[in-house]
DNA sequence: TAGTCAATAGTTGTCCTACAACTAGTGGAT
DNA sequence: ATCCACTAGTTGTAGGACAACTATTGACTA
């Protein structure tokens, strides 16, 4: 399965962490994806301070074993995500975001990946989760044809046992096998997913602002009715739907930062 | 002023618009970043369609004059901006966001020049343009110290004359020529900040769901008191803060569309 | 002493060339 | 009609070189 050049890397770069994330999602990520995700994991666990200048692209090509081009682009990555900021003649610097990592809505992650790197514990509270027949604005977003069926599943994101959202997903099984979606009903969609590797790669999201009564359960929920929506289809690598996904964030519970640039 | 690099640029470049438009802003852009905004725009006045093909980046690399890294850096940037799809192999195609350009809020523009890309004629309609001390909360904001001197501005942002938005902005004038800031009484405050080279570079912006009935006014305005606002401190290339602004978007007026991406 | 400025070492930005890895199509063999 | 080797074209990575910029040092000057 792996190519003359992978197995050159994986062993010019072993003992390192890059290979580990890789193969730890069954990677066939790029060089320069996984390098990336190691620097800005070294970030989160906070081997270099806020403010403080990380190493020079020289010398972390050297300690990588790849190009400095490798480094660059991956070092440009973490910029555009605003965890770090390069500047001409001098040096790159982890950026001082307070306690709150810039959630970076353009990166695709999952919930829980989310609340993980912000430092609390993530979980799930499932109320529903059945097959059913797909409803018409389902199948419009799915790009179903035939009065197919779904997978529906109504639960509460939780952070360190506190409820942070309500997502509401509707998946397309039309292709998944039943044990997957067996799976799904109890654990990590994504995950789950990721299992038989049709993980999604896109999202087309929307942010609103929404008063609706019908959402959401339980002594926790806001009584004003007030939601941050963010609604969105995952789609996978061949452009097909996967997932309808609506998740409706309480107010002060999830902040939603965004380290702006130009 | 000029380096000897950035003439001999200039010189073999001239007759392309990325020049032009970095003079426009009386630019120290970088060679990536000019050749990154004049792909961007070709993009946006459809000289490529949607799900097209773009150049390849040997090609673009030749016509540009520039070196392919440089191009090749440019196109990272657009593909964080989810402007389009770079397939190893294959080629870099041109996304297909239906009208709706995405907002890409990671990328630090003004409304202005938001809603102009979006394909609308941008406006302002002021309601107040005064200078006045600073609350706490302006002064916390804006890191000052004393109880200085501020802009405040309340305006509605228009589309095509109609309102998209309630903008309540306080600028830190004590560093600014009294002349630019009767500018900025009438004008576009970016374009004033721009005139004395001190733009912003970055915001810290955080997103929410808010109902309040002291927010705007006109006939335009929502009865149910809801809005999607946007909350963010803009800063100078120095980390000095330059303007703190709330905007308050009305539901259904403006498509906060986000393309997420592994 | 305080301030200015030239020199310098270190870092990011851009260039060039070369090759590896991948994609999509072509055309022949079965 | 199906499969498969081949090929041309494209993006990904490598390595070395120099330009441009930054921050510091230290000599010089007022």
């Amino acid at each position: 399965m792996s190519t003359p050049l992978d197995k050159a890397l994986l062993k010019r770069n072993e003992g390192l962490s890059v290979n580990t994330s890789s193969e730890q999602f069954g990677g066939r990520d790029s060089l320069t994806r996984r390098i990336s995700d190691d620097i800005r994991r070294r970030i989160l666990v906070k081997e270099w301070a806020p403010g403080e200048k990380i190493h020079s692209e020289s010398e972390l090509s050297t300690t990588y074993k790849v190009s400095r081009v490798t480094v660059r682009t991956a070092l440009k990555t973490l910029e555009y995500q605003g965890l770090v900021d390069i500047r001409h003649g001098s040096g790159t610097y982890v950026n001082d975001f307070g306690r709150a990592i810039p959630t970076g809505l353009n990166e695709l992650r999952s919930m829980s990946e989310t609340i993980s790197e912000l430092g609390y514990e993530p979980g799930m509270e499932y109320k529903i989760a059945d097959v059913r027949p797909a409803t018409d604005l389902e199948r419009e977003k799915l790009q179903l044809d035939a009065p197919e069926l779904v997978l529906y599943l109504e639960r509460a994101v939780l952070a360190d046992g506190k409820a942070v959202a309500f997502s509401y997903d509707t998946i397309n099984i039309s292709s998944l096998p039943e044990q997957v979606v067996e799976e799904m009903k109890r654990g990590s969609v994504f995950a789950s997913l990721d299992t038989i590797n049709s993980r999604p790669i896109r999202a087309l999201a929307e942010v609103d602002a929404v008063i609706d009564k019908n959402i959401g359960w339980g002594s926790q929920r806001p009584n004003d009715d007030l939601f941050l929506l963010l609604q969105q289809v995952h789609y996978a690598g061949d452009g097909e739907p996967l997932m309808y996904s609506r998740t409706y964030f309480m107010k002060g519970r999830f902040q939603f930062l965004i380290l702006r640039t130009r």
